[in-house]
DNA sequence: GTGAATGTTAACAG
DNA sequence: CCTGTTAACATTCA
């Protein structure tokens, strides 16, 4: 379910229990959830593919990891990690990881980086892929201080549109091309989130787990050694600079 | 039954 | 101690 559009049409879901007191807190995760009974859910933020539920007495960070998921008003069979019951109405978190923020969210995050922000700053993140001269522009875009937000699916489908070969090399990359794919990113996750908005799901795909591109070209499947995620690209229309 | 999938982090090796 | 690699987690779908 998550990347960063994913998170952030979650936090549009959640928005009718804003203002509203926890009656109930609980899940079978390590963090305490005691404290929040009898407290009210001042606000509900995001950041990157964090989901942030701000409590008079603290912060809880919910990460839905790579199967997790959030019911409203509604429940699975199996277990809930995290969940929040209210007079009327649950939030239900299966698989979910949550925790409780040690430090204040203004010391914590930064929402310069965030694609799907309005204060995300286009001179500021290309001032941070400028520093990682010698690495790789595939793991820079899933890197979440940088790109947070972004996941396989966004970074996939935005190196296709800027053209550029997953595995170049972030000194080759020509200034120019650091731009449009900066923007090409923002492009897709937008994309993405007005997808999830309109229909629940986004299967709008130009190269990802595609057989042939959106220009007809051959995709390229190739699994990164390190991470052993997959990406997919067109040797033809995405330049490799090295 | 098998394998793969939108992710992160703890544990381990060197 | 730092760096890089592997394992673990838990679920759904094809």
């Amino acid at each position: 379910m998550p990347e960063g559009p994913s998170i952030l049409h979650l936090k549009d879901e959640l928005k009718s229990f804003k203002g509203r007191i926890v009656k109930r807190a609980g899940g079978y995760g390590p963090m305490p959830t005691a404290w929040i009974k009898g407290k009210k859910l001042i606000n509900i933020e995001s950041w990157g593919k964090h989901l942030l539920l701000i409590f008079t007495n603290g912060v809880v960070k919910v990460h839905l990891g790579l199967f997790g998921d959030v019911l409203i008003n509604e429940r699975k069979k199996v277990n809930r990690s995290f969940f929040l019951e209210f007079v009327k109405g649950e939030i239900n978190g299966y698989v979910v990881t949550a925790s409780k923020l040690k430090k204040t969210v203004e010391e914590l995050y930064d929402w310069r980086t965030d694609i799907l922000s309005r204060k995300f700053d286009r001179a500021w993140v290309k001032k941070l892929i400028k520093e990682k001269t010698g690495e790789t522009i595939d793991d820079i875009l899933m890197d979440q201080d940088i790109f947070s937000g972004v996941g396989n699916k966004i970074r996939n489908e935005a190196l296709y549109r800027a053209a550029i070969h997953p595995q170049s090399v972030i000194g080759k990359i020509p200034a120019a091309k650091i731009t449009k794919l900066i923007n090409e990113v923002i492009n897709y996750a937008t994309i993405f989130y007005k997808q999830l908005s309109k229909t629940g799901v986004n299967d709008f795909f130009q190269v990802y787990q595609q057989e042939y591109a959106a220009d007809g070209s051959e995709v390229t499947m190739k699994v990164l050694p390190k991470t052993k995620r997959k990406i997919f690209f067109s040797e033809h229309r995405q330049k490799l600079y090295v």
